[in-house]
DNA sequence: ATGCGAGTTGACGACTTCTGCAATTCGGGA
DNA sequence: TCCCGAATTGCAGAAGTCGTCAACTCGCAT
């Protein structure tokens, strides 16, 4: 098994290892947005949200284009979702209500 | 939506993006195994490996017990290949054939 | 052409992560 | 008890990541 392809997995993760980025990646699941909303919706600066988002791009799970004034952004594909999933998954596996964050993980699966 | 919740959510990816620690994942969700073994398949320095395992050990996804002169590490939870199996995914449809590596991924998911 | 709102880029300092080396701990044999 | 293999820890330098500020680009309206 190749060097490279553990990198390119590595790297798939690193992509996911930021909560300004997860963020983003659970907003756009419902679908297309403007970067203007998510600024709205995550607090963060906008230089920032950018940074952020240019990360997302280079790794390619995300597009953008251009809707008159506004910029878009949206899923590259839909794998994303399970990704998330899995990781939910496994932080509720492991947190094992070691502390209060587990139930609000379990609100969020309602 | 808490900050900290998201926080534990990129930590919980933070620890996959690293190709030592994904490979020992990868290889114990076989069972669990010595050190000695994980060495032997790696490539990587006795010191460095050991840090990885610790990184893995703090995160909560493994734990470490000792058999006779040997200490073996194993999956804490199952789930784990869920994430593993999702990242592959992700791999692949990010990755569509953007270079060889895509070939070598799916020979992996035979 | 000028100005404006919407995003992006570049650059800097603060901080964290990674790696290899040396030193250390820990359990069993001899 | 002494030693040896197994594994971990401490440490230092190199490399990467994060957040913020200022400057910049782009498309559109005036």
């Amino acid at each position: 098994m190749s060097v490279p392809l553990y990198q390119a997995k590595a790297e798939m993760f690193r992509m996911l290892s930021h909560p300004v980025r997860i963020r983003v990646l659970e907003l756009l699941q419902a679908g297309p947005r403007p970067v203007r909303d998510l600024l709205a919706e995550i607090d963060v600066e906008p230089s920032n949200l950018s940074q952020q988002l240019a990360v997302l791009r280079r790794t390619g799970v995300v597009v953008s284009f251009r809707d008159g004034p506004l910029v878009m952004y949206a899923l590259s594909t839909p794998d994303v979702a399970d990704l998330l999933a899995a990781g939910r998954r496994i932080l509720g596996a492991v947190l094992a209500d070691r502390d209060g964050l587990l139930a609000e993980l379990n609100q969020e699966r309602r």
